[in-house]
DNA sequence: ACGCTTTTATTGTTCAACAATCTAATTTGT
DNA sequence: ACAAATTAGATTGTTGAACAATAAAAGCGT
């Protein structure tokens, strides 16, 4: 079917969408926040309909909140998501990891995406180690071979980062999984899938706890 | 982040995007078909921008693919996309049914589904049959207790449909199929979960080979 | 038949307008 | 003062027309 998953955004209206989705996961735009149409589309310097338009992308993304009548607001995560994208995450990411073949070009993405964690850890980059450990969970999925599960898990990371937004120091949020990441490619590696997963796992219990955690105390 | 699936359609926006959506699952646009703006918004009596956010929504779920400049087209399954949906057809499915608890709700409606299957064979109502299989399946991915998944699934259902048109007769596309539903059914409502996906998985081996080759020889 | 220009049709994008609806302020009744 | 009803204001929903940008088709000379 041919759906190229985002190829140089060519026309206006994606060059837009790219650059909304940017302010959105980069905590420009943060949740609950309404976007109004005649203001965003002026200082994007568009028009509304084009504005428009990328409004329902994101939205199908999972992004954005369209209320008819009403108007577009950042999504904002509440416990549920959390807890929704959570068990999203670990059914496919521990599935595709315990199915996976070790000599997977995806293994390769993975094991990079350790080493740029430890290497940003070292400066310290917490930003920069967060970025590294979203690409190394992407790589997990990539093992599954499947253009429309990556396609999902993006919209899942998406969305997560979204709840980052809402949470302020990345550094305990990250810093403590390098080595669990590690733990985990070495499992793979070495042919042993099946306690990759598990400690892939583990490692995702973990997070929703402290994600939760953070997210119940935030604001404090 | 309260993401509504699919709530009455309340604008005209959305409510043409539904109507689309089903000309286009139930084959009266066809593959490969061009999408006239002009033509379109003028048949279905809207306007252009209106349409266009249609097309954002629908290409967003894959039935459309947007070539800029060049216009909207319904997609084309090739070999390789429904290889790639079967991929993930079995990804979902056998893993939402070997962690599925035995008297989930969502148990319900399988065997509504089977029931509905089989009473439609005997009349017999392929259509019907086809659909029944569907709610079936849907059914299962519901086990795993995710929205999300089940959007994700939701799609790839449309997609599948979109296989299907290219197709002639649904006959032998579901007709065999109804007893292995009610096999695994039962082997999920006698608490052998594995089971259940074992005998999904070797369902959905089946299925794929079969479409295929009937994609393969398909207009003789 | 081939490569090149020109024409034509379609999409991309904007703008202005108005209808429909929500929100907030104001008035009104008690 | 307070609640309900009304009004006014702002925003979204939708349209139609317009023009620019691009791609497909047609023409043209060789």
């Amino acid at each position: 079917m041919n759906n190229d998953v985002s190829e140089n955004p060519r026309t206006l209206g994606e060059t837009v969408t790219a650059e909304i989705r940017r302010k959105l996961v980069e905590g420009e735009l943060v949740p609950g926040q309404r976007l109004s149409e005649a203001a965003l589309s002026e200082s994007l310097d568009i028009s509304r309909n084009t504005l428009r338009e990328a409004f329902r992308v994101l939205t199908q993304e999972g992004l954005l909140k369209h209320e008819p009548n009403r108007g577009v607001f950042v999504s904002v995560p509440d416990m549920a998501s959390i807890i929704e994208i959570y068990r999203a995450r670990r059914f496919v990411e521990c599935q595709a990891l315990a199915q996976a073949y070790p000599k997977h070009p995806a293994v390769k993405r993975m094991r990079e995406a350790v080493k740029a964690a430890q290497r940003s850890a070292g400066v310290p980059d917490w930003g920069a180690v967060g970025t590294a450990n979203m690409a190394f969970h992407a790589a997990i999925v990539e093992l599954a071979d499947s253009q429309r599960l990556n396609t999902f898990y993006r919209h899942l990371s998406a969305e997560l980062r979204l709840v980052f937004g809402l949470l302020n120091d990345a550094e305990f949020l990250h810093a403590p999984y390098i080595d669990m990441n590690a733990a985990i490619l070495e499992h793979l590696e070495a042919g042993r899938p099946q306690d990759a997963a598990k400690a892939l796992d583990a490692y995702l219990v973990q997070s929703e706890r402290t994600i939760l955690a953070a997210y119940a105390r935030r604001g404090s």
